[in-house]
DNA sequence: TACTACATACCGACCGACCGGTATGTATGT
DNA sequence: ACATACATACCGGTCGGTCGGTATGTAGTA
């Protein structure tokens, strides 16, 4: 009998191994391509485990889903774009702040929910409303950004500040999908580039057009 | 034996009818989670069929590619918005023409390509390539009018036609996946709002931030 | 301290359904 | 007659999920 008295290292994180897994395999693969073999294999877990933590496959990728976004959640709490005193400074900065972390491999700097639910929109509600649950609840930090600064400059703006703060996701979930058709997160940057242009724009800062010939026309 | 005498509708056309089952089915519950019976069974026709037809079920991912930009392309080259003679005018009909095609149920309006590319980037890469052709192969017709449009108007441009036709592509994927997670189409036309309005500041049209107070700042 | 009772965490063999793909046969047009 | 365009049956393998069992830790009792 082949038990192995050797129990497995680190005991009791099953299930964060397994949520850890699942947020850099499903990146890569996606949802319905990874098996729940592949999730055990790289967790280092046995399918036991797996369904000791989650009832379903599904109930994975809920999990997985909310996990997101505690982590995010708290990597963009503790990230230094806060710091500044003009709110459009702090818009302008996370704006920074997100181009500066796209790079390297696809799997590290895409977004799992934005993956997640480009699959299962459609034949898995409750994984859907926990990914719109972590996109819509990471735009909304930004909000109160962009709207102080839009109080404070006093802009009479045609757009609100929550549609703005969509915006931007969807710029960066658009940018994640061009990236991954080439393989090169520059695609990404670039989106953001045009996006931090647009926020500028919309803000009065220097980015009116230019004639090459003349400033005035 | 159950062998129908009565032969399928329209015989000679299953290959298309697959095309156009995968076209939709595959935007709905993605390239892994459709099995290739769930096809035969939308378009009508047998197992057999599908795979006289297609090598495999990857060579179907990269056909239904290759269908989407040519039935795509054919679409936009028959479309309005390239009457304007001002180029600038050309580029901004095309958004309006982008945003008038979305609406109705997610699998009518979203990308298919943009889709696949998300899911099997890592993967497969036939069907990523003949996806990511897709994407810029479209997003190439667009550069000829933006980069006439810069250079009538003279614009001095920190950015390149190249990739403020790409970031229209990006705004365009990113608010499908917004759309997705909530089933709204409304925020996906949103996204292209706010793209209309970069353009437009881009250009120097009258989207110059106003103060609710004055103009002049 | 030693023993019991019990919950939690985990193991891995196993199951039935289903998957992509194949083998083989047949209707139809030329 | 022959090639093309299908249809049907089926195969080997993989999938998500189940289940009986076993370590391990903890609380209670005496």
């Amino acid at each position: 009998m082949p038990r192995p008295t050797k129990q497995s290292p680190e005991r009791g994180d099953a299930r964060t191994r397994l949520l850890e897994a699942a947020r850099d395999v499903i990146r890569q693969k996606g949802f319905a391509a990874t098996s729940v073999d592949d999730l055990c294999q790289s967790a280092g877990v046995t399918k036991g485990a797996f369904f000791h933590h989650f009832k379903t496959k599904d109930a994975l990728g809920v999990a997985a889903a909310n996990y997101w976004a505690e982590t995010t959640s708290a990597l963009f709490a503790g990230a230094p774009y806060h710091k500044p005193d003009d709110p459009l400074d702090r818009v302008l900065a996370y704006l920074d702040f997100r181009k500066g972390i796209i790079g390297g491999e696809t799997f590290e700097y895409t977004c799992l929910v934005g993956t997640m639910t480009q699959e299962v929109h459609d034949s898995a509600p409750a994984i859907r409303d926990a990914c719109a649950a972590s996109i819509f609840g990471h735009a909304a930090t930004l909000e109160a950004d962009i709207e102080a600064a839009r109080a404070q400059r006093g802009i009479d703006a045609e757009w609100t500040a929550e549609s703005l703060a969509r915006h931007t996701q969807a710029v960066l979930q658009g940018g994640f999908i061009l990236a991954k058709a080439t393989g090169d997160s520059d695609l990404a940057r670039e989106s953001v580039d045009h996006l931090i242009r647009y926020v500028r724009g919309l803000f009065g800062l220097d980015v009116e057009p230019q004639t090459s010939t003349t400033r005035e026309n």
